[in-house]
Parts: C-alpha cells; sequence; structure tokens
DNA sequence: GTAAATACCGATTGACTATCGGTTTTTAGT
DNA sequence: ACTAAAAACCGATAGTCAATCGGTATTTAC
C-alpha cells in the first residue's frame, strides 16, 4: 500500500504551458492584426497552411485560456485580440524560461547579455547603450516628480 | 483522394525540443557537479524527490541525445558532465524561444532590454553598462591583434 | 566463471497541440 | 415568433514528449 503522493507538476512559470507552431503563428498574427474573429483569421491562414475554421477556434480558444489572447463577444461572434503586446510577452517568455536557470541575485538581463553577447555587433552594443541612457532619465524623472 | 502532405514540424530552434522538470533539475545539478554517473545523480535526487535509478539513467540518455550532456564511459559506467556551460545554455535557450518572435534586425538582446527594463534596477543598469564597456574593450582588443 | 553493476529495451501514463465532425446555441431577418 | 445561417461548444483521435520503471542483456571486477 502506498502511503506517499506523488504530484506531478509541468511548468511553474508566466505560461505554465508550451505554445505549439499554429498557437505562435496565430499570435504572431495578432500582433499585426489588431483585432479578428474565427473566420477571418481563418481566412488568414488557410491560403498557407490549410486546415479547418475549427483548428481555428480551438486554437484561439486555447490561447484564450492561456491569457495570451483577450476576447469579447461581438453580436454571435468573438472577437479577438492580442492580451500582451509583442515586447511586453517576449519578456515574460524570456523571464519564463530563463527563471529556472538564473539566481536570484543575478537579473535576467544581465544573464541575457552575457549569455548573446558574443553575437552582438557595434550597432547593437550603441543601441543598448542608448536604451539604458533612456531607461535612467525616466528613472530620475520619475525620482523627481 | 488527398493529394497534399500535411507535415507536422515542433520546434525549430537550437533544441528542438522542450525541458521537463527533471531534465531542468539535472542540468542544473551538473552545473554545479563537474562530473557523476547515473548512480551519483540518482542519490542525490532520492531524498528529494524520489524516484529509481532507471528514471535518472533515462533521463540522463534523453539530455545526451539532445546534446545537453557529454558522457564518456570509464569502465563499466557513464560519466556524465554538461556540455554547455551555463551562461551559454542561457543565451541558446533565449535565442531559441525568442527568434520565432524576434525580427531579423532586431537584436534579441535589445528586445530582451526593452521587455525586461521595467524589473531593472541602479545596480544592474550599472553592471550591464560595465558589461558593455568590457565587452567593447575586447572587440578592441580582437580587432587590433 | 560468476555475481554485481550498469546499460539497454520497451511499455505505460499523463500532458499537451492539432485536427475536425457533429450538436447546440445564438442571432438576424422576415 | 420562426427559421436558417453562423458560430460556439463538445468530444474524439492522433501525434509528440517527459517521466516512470520492470525486465533483460552486457560488461566488468574479482
Amino acid at each position: 500500500m502506498k502511503d506517499y503522493l506523488i504530484v506531478f507538476s509541468r511548468g511553474a512559470g508566466v505560461f505554465s504551458m508550451n505554445l505549439g507552431e499554429l498557437e505562435k503563428l496565430v499570435l504572431k498574427y495578432f500582433w499585426q492584426t489588431p483585432v479578428a474573429d474565427a473566420k477571418q483569421v481563418h481566412a488568414h491562414f488557410e491560403r498557407s497552411r490549410g486546415g479547418s475554421l475549427n483548428t481555428i477556434q480551438s486554437t484561439l480558444d486555447r490561447l484564450y485560456k492561456k491569457g495570451l489572447l483577450a476576447r469579447t463577444k461581438e453580436s454571435h461572434a468573438y472577437k479577438y485580440q492580442a492580451a500582451k503586446q509583442r515586447k511586453a510577452f517576449i519578456g515574460e517568455l524570456i523571464q519564463d524560461v530563463t527563471q529556472d536557470f538564473t539566481h536570484g541575485s543575478e537579473g535576467n538581463l544581465v544573464a541575457a547579455f552575457v549569455s548573446l553577447s558574443a553575437d552582438l555587433n557595434e550597432t547593437q552594443l550603441n543601441e543598448l547603450e542608448r536604451l539604458i541612457l533612456e531607461y535612467r532619465g525616466k528613472i530620475n524623472s520619475e525620482e523627481s516628480a
């Protein structure tokens, strides 16, 4: 007789689930198209990859349940839109996948820099410095307000 | 009669697969412990999470086949070790999960900065600037060599 | 040469995406 | 109010993958 309990858990991050290929495509679609219903999404993907309207509908529903799409019912159809802007999503994604491997004191971004710096060119370094300056300015003006 | 072919593919990135909870734990273990065999890994995890030696063995094998662990046979047991250092792994991970969502011209790191900057404190900004300077220095000395 | 340690094989379970047929619900128009 | 169309909803199936572990084949040490 087992006197213990085995608990299985998958994913502890922001999303706690993985994204399939179609889900990724649909997300990208909604970063280009503010609002669309299932029919429109289906029309958009029918040519490039096929698939039935039902497949699109259940994918939209899955993304909605994951909190990645928002929806409102308008007459008899749901209108979907991205729940997060692309960059915010990417940020959460990075946090999600890295948090298991980064230590508390070590910022994810700093880890990312160390990890990716080998691929950086001068232009990107300049851009990054510019962003840091810009961000510093924002902090300071907030503090003095 | 179907005259078309449906191709399913999951993941196109560096790893082209996902990591389970145990796999993550084992990876982290090998970033702290340079070399270990299945028995040692099992001994380490037995207390905290249980599981049989076989489970550890197949997990090690899976990580090996994914290229995340290296192994050499020593007498009758494989000795495993991390194939990638932690930060390199994190870098590839970030690239992997973001590449579907970032545009070619936009560096992943720059995207990461924009995404994560809301969480940055002054210390981390300083650290980042320091890293940029350091990295610039490295580039320059390589160029003049 | 045998016993112990380890690798190897294969099966099962559970989670998740993709897919789509069929049924129910909702709404618009008459 | 009735009906037809549209859409949502339900449920089934297949494929991928991690986790798990029993059983068998190898390998090595003595």
